[in-house]
DNA sequence: TATTTTAACTAATATCATTAGTATTTTATT
DNA sequence: AATAAAATACTAATGATATTAGTTAAAATA
């Protein structure tokens, strides 16, 4: 019956996804959760930090199934599994992805620091796919680029038609990986 | 000395740009123009709407300069002209184009038809590669993607160093232009 | 058991967005 | 130029929401 800090950030993101990141309130949330709006503040700082703790929850979860799905896997293939998986939360939680973008732009160390845990595995997979390390920090560039860009631009179609967009980012990926290939890999074979 | 419509979307913009969206409200807006909160409706409909228009604005500005952009270019060059004048419209304003990306959230049809004009350019220029039109969706998709994931990724470093983001930009386009490439050009050489 | 912490509450305040209603100025029409 | 219409500003409410202050009851801890 005790209210957690847990349960507030849980209730917020599940009215972030079922409604929107703006009809997410503490009023909303004090609803949902059958107390009075000030009593939120027992378990946190102010809307804004409520925020914030969705998207670092959210942030830390894509990263424990990203490398969920990494495992077992290396090169291209973990690169693309990664991606699916990426794609998968969004489609699963488009408003915790929503505020994960908000806190793109209102995030703090602590939001940086779980960014640097997923490039960290990002880095890893992508110095499997055997290119040459020199070149790691542009091929990185690159492949969050098109992971957050492409996701984020096809969520519409996603949520509607999953299967083609999952298939459609492999394939993007795969476009990706060839241009990555060709230009970065290390110990190129004489006979091309 | 009277209030137009333009000048309150143009405050509203410089605000944004100045202190990012979160900080856009019609009360600062109608201080910077010296006028009272009330009297903003006579220009606009409600903050949403104002937001919507900023976004609007910026889209249609950004798309003007692409265009210029891309005369007297063809391929892969027109290709990534377009896409540093994306960038370079991103790090002018960044305020707007956080503005932009929230109405990708809460578009209206308006949204949609301005983004269409985006896509229709880069169509253009896509095919101007000599990409097999059959995929030209899914290369679109691609290139929209990068667009955006990379450029908002980089954005951080883009306001301190310009320069090197704009060249590695360039570069990844590169890369994605080499994968497009031998995936999808037309009419392949017998001889590869 | 006594003490301290936790988590809830009510009441009050502050900030905005928004609406209603009015006056004034500008623009257009006759 | 005189008048009508439209546009733009204002003051005064209202409403929604976040946040703070101060209080109380329950739970955990010593």
């Amino acid at each position: 019956m005790k209210t957690t800090k847990a349960d507030v950030i849980q209730t917020a993101a599940d009215i972030a996804d079922k409604n929107g990141l703006s009809n997410v309130s503490l009023k909303a949330v004090a609803e949902s959760l059958n107390i009075r709006t000030p009593s939120l503040y027992n378990h946190i700082d102010s809307l804004e930090s409520l925020l914030r703790e969705i998207a670092h929850n959210g942030m830390k979860t894509m990263n424990e199934r990203m490398m969920q799905a990494a495992i077992g896997k290396i090169g291209d293939d973990a690169v693309k599994s990664v991606g699916i998986t990426y794609l998968d939360y969004m489609i699963e939680h488009p408003g915790i992805y929503e505020t994960i973008q908000w806190a793109t732009w209102h995030g703090t160390e602590e939001t940086g620091k779980i960014f640097d845990n997923y490039l960290s595995l990002l880095k890893t997979l992508a110095l499997s796919c055997n290119f040459n390390p020199t070149n790691i920090d542009e091929i990185l560039n690159l492949l969050t680029g098109v992971l957050h860009g492409y996701t984020t631009l096809q969520l519409r179609y996603a949520l509607s038609r999953p299967d083609e967009v999952r298939a459609a980012l492999s394939t993007a990926l795969d476009t990706v990986l060839t241009g990555l290939h060709q230009k970065y890999d290390q110990h190129k074979k004489e006979h091309l």
